[in-house]
DNA sequence: AAAGAAGCTTGATGTAGATCAAGTGATAGC
DNA sequence: GCTATCACTTGATCTACATCAAGCTTCTTT
């Protein structure tokens, strides 16, 4: 039932069973159809969500209306409003999910409880927040190096599977293009 | 003599007169002329730093050997390539003095240790990290969605203070533009 | 005080990628 | 199984910004 989080939680710290049931049980599951919010912009992001099956995607909007994709999480990510999440602030993102989804959500209350009965868990959220920094380092450098062939191209190096899931207008966005521009890059590629 | 460091942690945590010592102990101090390296691609960065009096840079270069300013940090900021410093890994990026400059240098082994001794120095990284997670966060939304000139226009409002300080051309670099077109924004404007 | 380096501006030209517009093919949900 | 929305492509045009090149000014260092 839990294999797949339990299997994540592992990929990064030694829990033992007694201490993951606490966590799980501090875990609401939420299934969604498909291009369903899970958060809109100006609530409170005050969940982390782990996708068991589906994908989501974060995106904000700007003041000319267009949209921007953020993050892209497929099954055993995880995806929240990060910055709403740490600092209280109201949400900047809209998440969504682009196939119809089964979500774990794990509440703020829960995790803040969860860190004095399981001490491990500060390690995981420690990691869970420099691996958020990290990524958005890379992309910053990505964005300012590379051109959006190049930057299409080191997608499909590092997320083929994206490819098969996502439709491309998203991965447009997310790679900071024109639908239209994605498309000519892949005609030639 | 640690006035404004002991000023920047207060406006964090609260800290007594004991522990600000502890931390005190730790710490090296640097001076550095203009222009000079704090810290070069491949090194481990092992530290963070304060800046005290001066201003630094922290910038990479990318395979077409162009320069690119990621952070800039006046004095009552702290610089260190913290992606290296959190992972371990090494350095992605140069971090050198623009004018000469008065540091405060924090070792990772001091941190490790003081995180022990001064418990309340845990609030000051997360706080610290979250910081800079935010805003790399703001700078992605920012690159997408503004324009070079209305990019400046933000710079302007928010940071005025390195117009007087830091040459235009590492201004443009940290907006992600040329020179010469930061020149003719700032022509007309 | 002089010489060199660093910083800034201006003009001419080039180009990656956006925008606008239209048409075709695919999917989901009733 | 039908219909509407969604997804993708292609062409024509436009534009923000980069690049290249040159000259001027202002600092830094000796």
């Amino acid at each position: 039932m839990y294999d797949l989080l339990r299997k994540n939680l592992e990929e990064k710290i030694k829990i033992s069973d007694e201490e993951f049931l606490k966590v799980v049980r501090n875990i609401r599951r939420s299934t969604l159809k498909r291009k369903k919010d899970l958060l809109r912009k100006g609530d409170h992001c005050d969940f982390v969500a782990f996708v068991e099956k589906g994908s989501l995607r974060s995106y904000s909007i700007d003041e000319r209306e267009t949209e921007h994709v953020i993050q892209i999480a497929l099954e055993n990510n995880w995806i929240s409003d990060l910055r709403s999440f740490i600092t209280g602030d109201p949400a900047q993102l809209y998440i969504e999910t682009i196939e119809s989804s089964e979500l774990l959500i794990l509440p703020r209350n829960s995790v803040n409880q969860l860190l004095d009965e399981v001490p491990i868990l500060e390690k995981f959220f420690r990691i869970l927040y420099s691996n958020a920094y990290v990524a958005t380092v890379d992309r910053i450098q990505h964005n300012i190096s590379l051109s959006a062939t190049e930057r299409y191209e080191q997608l499909i190096k590092n997320h083929p599977d994206y490819l098969q899931r996502v439709p491309l207008h998203y991965i447009a966005s997310y790679l900071g293009m024109t639908p239209e521009n994605l498309s000519r890059i892949r005609k030639q590629g």
